[in-house]
RNA sequence: GGGGGGGUAGCGAAGUGGCUAAACGCGGUUGACUGUAACUCAAUUCUCUCCGAGUUCGGCGGUUCGAAUCCGCCCCCCCCCA
């Protein structure tokens, strides 16, 4: 099996930095796993690495998409898949580092998705109780999974069950076992010490240029259906284009909202993958669970 | 000094005699998650608890079978006029 290190973990536990250092050292190069930071152009509101800090180390699914583009997990699946085959080819290390949690381990694990058509809106005058009414007959299984009140899920769950396999047709069709000898590293860092580094992040964010980054490609109100607009660091800002409004309180919201989604962040991992949580931000640990993965690169 | 408005749970804000431990929103906490996942959704949030009990609506006192809601006094905040 090729091997995998995985370097996620919350926003703003220093992923980035880390990642760069043990890239350096275990010669590797770096796939992004991070569902913004696949669009071109949208760099300081997520977090992006910048050139000069990549410090020869090769990236992949980096800008590769216009952020007017649709991105979603079978798109990353299939990508990231392509670039640990090809860095592996090398005798490189893939490194996949990112904190976008079902895409790191739809990609990792035998997750299946199949072709569909675009665009289903067929849904869109019907009452959510009447979806998950028809989704009981469709897929009763997925609905035991799926709350009442999740729009979203339930319409997905419906889609895929008009258009192929249903959905937990295809979750019985996977072994729920990684394709890969993975080393996970989940960075989680402690809560105070997360929120304090989030809201130093930001205040960073909104010095380095946010706003002008958010005018430069939402001013028009088409691009702010875009996908890439629902992102944390730029949603906060669509009050912004209509009205008067203090920048303290979109930068308030960014800051609430980023520290939210590492909660959401730490929930998944927690429950989501067998890995233990590593403080990254605590050297002696760091330098322990380095000396782990040294030993299990040597493993056949 | 005169006139008016107001003080409700961490915050904002409903409630104007019993159905109110008190709507709703935000925030907090916990959790779910297989094609938008930086998404979407759920539970919980005065105190102690298993049912249940005990304290609340600026403060003190009163009316009442019963008060966040009515009355009196006091404290504090905002606006207008002086």
């Amino acid at each position: 099996m090729k091997k995998i290190l995985v370097i996620a973990g919350l926003t703003a536990s220093g992923k980035t930095s880390l990642s760069i250092a043990w890239a350096k050292k275990l010669n590797g190069e770096i796939i992004n796993g991070d569902s913004q930071q696949v669009y071109k152009g949208l760099n300081i509101g997520t977090a992006k690495i910048r050139e000069d800090e990549m410090d020869g180390v090769p990236h992949h699914l980096i800008d590769i998409l216009d952020y007017s583009e649709h991105f979603h997990v079978k798109a990353f699946q299939e990508r990231c898949r392509e670039k640990i085959d090809e860095i592996s080819e090398r005798k490189h290390l893939p490194i996949l580092v990112g904190g976008t949690g079902l895409y790191l381990k739809a990609a990792l694990y035998d997750y299946i998705f199949e072709e569909e058509n675009d665009e289903q809106d067929d849904f869109k005058d019907v009452d959510t109780q009447t979806l998950y009414e028809e989704l009981l007959e469709q897929d009763p299984k997925s609905c035991e999974k799926i709350h009442p009140n999740n729009r979203k899920r339930i319409v997905r769950a419906l889609n895929m069950a008009k258009q192929g396999l249903s959905k937990s047709e295809r979750i019985e069709k996977q072994s729920q076992k990684p394709l890969y000898d993975i080393f996970w590293c989940v960075l989680a860092p402690t809560k105070n010490l997360i929120d304090q580094r989030i809201k130093q992040r930001v205040d960073l964010m909104f010095d380095a240029g946010l706003k002008e980054e958010v005018e430069k490609y939402f001013s028009h109100k088409e691009c702010r259906q875009y996908q890439s607009f629902q992102a944390i660091g730029y949603k906060e800002w669509a009050p912004f284009f209509e009205m008067d409004v203090n920048l303290d309180n979109i930068k308030e919201k960014i800051v609430i909202h980023t520290r939210q989604f590492a909660k959401r962040q730490k929930t998944w991992f927690k429950n989501q993958i067998p890995s233990r949580f590593v403080d990254s931000l605590n050297p002696d640990e760091i330098e322990t669970v380095f000396g782990e993965i040294s030993e299990w690169l040597k493993e056949s």
